[in-house]
DNA sequence: CGAGGAGTTGAAGCAGGTCAAGCGCTGTGG
DNA sequence: CCACAGCGCTTGACCTGCTTCAACTCCTCG
């Protein structure tokens, strides 16, 4: 990366602000495009149905960018919330243009992020169509827990859950009871431990057996 | 569109190959890397689970791009198949990375693509995980039905289906009996009617109401 | 000390899965 | 030119994974 680069990346992070935990940043349907870099904590992209019942599609982890194409929608067609305390750098949707436009090694890694996104929206989408319950939670939880390895947040075998059973359910395609039945199940048989925000992957060759879980569809990507 | 932009677009789709019904022309895992433009039919991309249950996870429709990122990817993480007989052309994935670099107008499309491609995965991940089985269809149903509106292939409101109800299945994530009977449910509830390889859609306003369908995510793009 | 959010558990019902059989077309080879 | 194999579709019967409803516990915070 040249020097130039460095800064102009540097420069984007400049803009931060704060978001409590449970807050709404994106709302679908807002037609104020921005673009914004976790800095710290997680967040979801979720959309809502008319009865309130909600699906999320995806969680940002830090390092991860929202809407990166928003320059090119007319408006959101998701929402996103905070499930923790949030620092996001807020940046402007046409400086990502000027990026693909003057520099190519950040623009290259923009196209990292979206590859790697589609690859994870596309897991996601196998989860619901494909995999029944207890699946599903594990392959989220290996999911979470080869991205937090990759960008170091990874404390052993420990995953750090700042979501409710509400927010996991979402997040498959679940009822709230049967979500937590299925975490009682997987505890049960050994494969994890449950404390009160952390999950213990206690044996992960049987949760990546019993989920399907390809870790080459978050690893293998390169610039 | 500048006269250099045209010519090289046009320069890009000078490599076609036809591909027969039912041929994957992209297999989960190949380190081969290739960019497609599909200039006529319709294909899918897919995944297989060890049992060789398959889910699909979007359909790709004339003037669509497939493996646009495939440069970031040491490997495919999805199965391509044509759906009926295909006419592609094979571009080498750096050009794709010269257009970002020379060529803003067409680098736009290229987001344009990418941003649309994202709600239309998002959709799919809402479908599967929160819409109950004749909604799922009904939703399927129109999202093919405005997409090819898009494009001009749209004939009324007969909807092309080359697709079988075992692919229907693999898409909704259902079982074929079940896909099947649902298409009777709405057949009978007099919402659509169902030839050998089209489908009418009678009622589309009752339609988008049972699926919640929201015609925004595809239209409200721009570049 | 009381309210409200998160988790847990039981009981009952149902949407959708599985198994199985049969129909009707189409293509192919004797 | 007919026979039969195979695929796509349909329907019936039964089963189960998941949902729904409801109640209760625990914890936190005001």
């Amino acid at each position: 990366m040249s020097q130039e680069e460095i800064e102009f990346l540097e420069g984007l992070q400049n803009n931060t602000v704060d978001v409590e935990p449970g807050v709404d940043f994106v709302v679908e349907g807002d037609d104020r495009k921005m673009t914004f870099i976790l800095i710290d904590g997680w967040s979801i992209r979720y959309t809502t149905l008319r009865d309130g019942r909600r699906q999320i599609l995806s969680y940002a982890l830090p390092g991860d960018i929202l809407g990166l194409h928003i320059n090119f929608a007319a408006q959101a067609t998701y929402s996103a919330a905070a499930m923790n305390a949030l620092k996001l750098a807020v940046v402007d949707p046409r400086r990502i243009l000027e990026i693909n436009q003057k520099f190519p090694i950040l623009a290259s890694g923009l196209s990292w992020c979206t590859a790697r996104e589609f690859a994870i929206l596309g897991d996601q989408a196998v989860r619901l169509g494909r995999l029944p319950a207890k699946a599903r939670l594990a392959h989220l939880l290996l999911e979470l827990w080869h991205r937090l390895e990759l960008i170091g947040h990874n404390d052993g075998k420990w995953l750090e859950m700042p979501m409710t059973q509400n927010d996991l359910a979402d997040t498959l395609g679940l009822s709230l009871v049967h979500t937590n039945r299925s975490l009682a199940e997987l505890r049960k048989s050994g494969l994890i431990t449950v404390s009160k925000s952390h999950i213990k992957l206690e044996n992960i060759a049987d949760l990546v057996h019993l989920a399907e879980f390809n870790p080459d569809h978050l690893t293998e990507f390169s610039i």
